[in-house]
RNA sequence: GGAGAGGUGGCAGAGUGGUUGAAUGCGGCGGUCUCGAAAACCGUUAUACCCGUAAGGGUAUCGAGAGUUCGAAUCUCUCCCUCUCCGCCA
């Protein structure tokens, strides 16, 4: 959400960020009604100025056993006033509300304006020696992940689907194992050497959380739902952990901060029909480590930069070939000021996958949630800059995985760094 | 699922329908005292919005909403949430 008054004085530059963002724009509706509100709130304040001093006459002259009829029956007029600028004012706001929830984020001057993936920037990429499709031919046929998963029966999509439907995954053996040392290798080298405090958050969260962090309103088909208690299953981590300190506010000492947790993730992936689904590409849960930070407003780009760098140790540490992307306007998501996605090589795709988002937010969530912090214990409260970005997904992650590390003979080779989670060094 | 209790400031906790934004205590901040600290004492200590260059002024907020009233933290109704006990249960 952005400050209404930072809109009402700088429209231009709204409407800029809205077209860069490809939203919908209803500035000038908003303009009137914000002026509309602040006549109303002129005038109705003026009237409940009157009725509060003519109340205290009233009990004055009761006190003195006067008579007070003819104020009380002026009184009763204003309070008439009142009570129906009270209820245009309180439709006004709706009003206001409705459009202003469905303005995105500016994006921040660093971002490339443009309208697709396609005019997203590479700023750097990471490839060890020898990957096939990258720096190297393949010497041997490259497996998909799907195809390894089922040769050595470590995943089974079929049967995620009897269960649970398309877009469910079934990890067997190995690779149950796997992916359980993977999240708690990501957990520990974020928590032991980049300073993050972990976090077991619920995975299930109610609707003023989901209105803070932004999937709600607009988002709210991609998630699944329940209804009898309202209810919403998280999609990211994001969510909760960025919640914690919805409605307070924070000491500035303890900026910046930061955390990260595990949770499944949930997505209905509504709409996504005819966009790469197979195996582990695009699928309704997976599992992700998530990092966020709350920081404050002057040193939240230099804390973004640190985030990726946290998120890029993981793929290092487990010779990941990867790339990292600054995302255009029109790619930037709703909510984020910019984005940084990261990339992991898939030799059996032969093609980029999008193991990780990084975004600043800078105070569009704080103020969708009202998380503020003060400086000193004397200022006023200011809102805090968030963000958050994975580290990682581990259902892409698991595919560039299983496929970077196929042998000749179809087995794969467990990364040295992961061998003392699984306590296996080779899938077979 | 059954029965009960309760929601007031950072926390604890008062509050006959009329200077109650709200007593008191604790905590926080500033100061006095001290070589320094503790103790004690004094002072101070909410947020949002509107008008205003500012100084300042105004309005609202005692879980949420509606009602009664000239006037509601206080009375009525509805809803939400939390807690306790019983039942069930990982």
């Amino acid at each position: 959400m952005l400050d209404i008054k930072r809109i009402r004085e700088n429209p231009d530059q709204i409407r800029h960020g809205i077209a860069n963002k490809h939203e919908k724009d209803r500035l000038d509706e908003l303009l009137a009604l914000d002026a509309r509100r602040r006549a109303i709130i002129g005038d109705v304040e003026t009237l409940k100025n009157t009725r509060n001093v003519v109340s205290q006459q009233i009990a004055q002259r009761k006190k003195g056993g006067e008579n007070a009829d003819a104020q009380i029956a002026e009184m009763k007029g204003v309070s008439d006033a009142v009570a129906s600028l009270d209820a245009e004012l309180r439709a006004v706001e709706e009003q206001i509300a409705d459009i202003t929830l469905y303005i995105p984020n500016m994006t921040h001057p660093s971002v490339p304006v443009g309208h697709s993936a396609a005019e997203n920037v590479e700023v750097r990429r990471w490839v060890p020696e020898g990957v096939a499709g990258l720096n190297a031919d393949a010497a041997f046929p490259q497996l998909d992940h799907i195809e390894l998963g089922k040769r050595l029966d470590v995943l089974d999509f079929e049967r995620g689907t009897k269960l649970s439907g398309s877009g469910f995954a079934l990890y067997m053996g190995k690779g149950a194992t796997l992916e359980r040392a993977l999240i708690n290798f990501m957990i520990d080298l974020h928590i032991t050497t980049h300073g993050y405090t972990e976090v077991f958050p619920p995975f299930v969260v109610n609707a003023a959380s989901m209105r803070g962090t932004g999937q709600l309103p607009k988002m709210a088909e991609d998630m699944y739902h329940c209804e009898d208690e309202d209810l919403y299953l998280i999609p990211t981590a994001e969510v909760p952990i960025t919640n914690i300190y919805r409605d307070e506010i924070m000491q500035g000492s303890a900026l910046p901060l930061s955390l990260c947790g595990y949770s499944a993730c949930f997505r209905r992936e509504a709409g996504s029909y005819g966009k790469q689904t197979k195996g582990f590409l695009r699928v309704h849960q997976f599992n992700k480590v998530e990092m966020v930070k709350f920081s404050a407003p002057e040193t939240s780009y230099d804390e973004l930069e640190k985030l990726v760098r946290d998120a890029e140790d993981v793929l290092q540490a487990l010779n990941i070939p990867y790339r990292v992307l600054l995302l255009c306007s029109g790619d930037t998501s709703f909510a984020s000021a910019k984005t940084y996605d990261i990339e992991v090589w898939s030799p059996g795709e032969n093609a980029w996958l999008e193991a990780s988002s990084c975004s600043c937010f800078e105070d569009f969530q704080a103020r969708r949630a009202g998380i503020r912090f003060r400086r000193d214990p004397h200022s006023k409260p200011e809102f805090v800059h968030t963000l958050n970005g994975s580290g990682l997904a581990t259902s892409r992650l698991m595919v560039s995985l299983l496929e970077c590390n196929q042998t000749v003979d179809g087995k794969i080779m467990v990364p040295e760094a992961l061998r003392r989670y699984t306590g296996f060094d080779v899938i077979d």
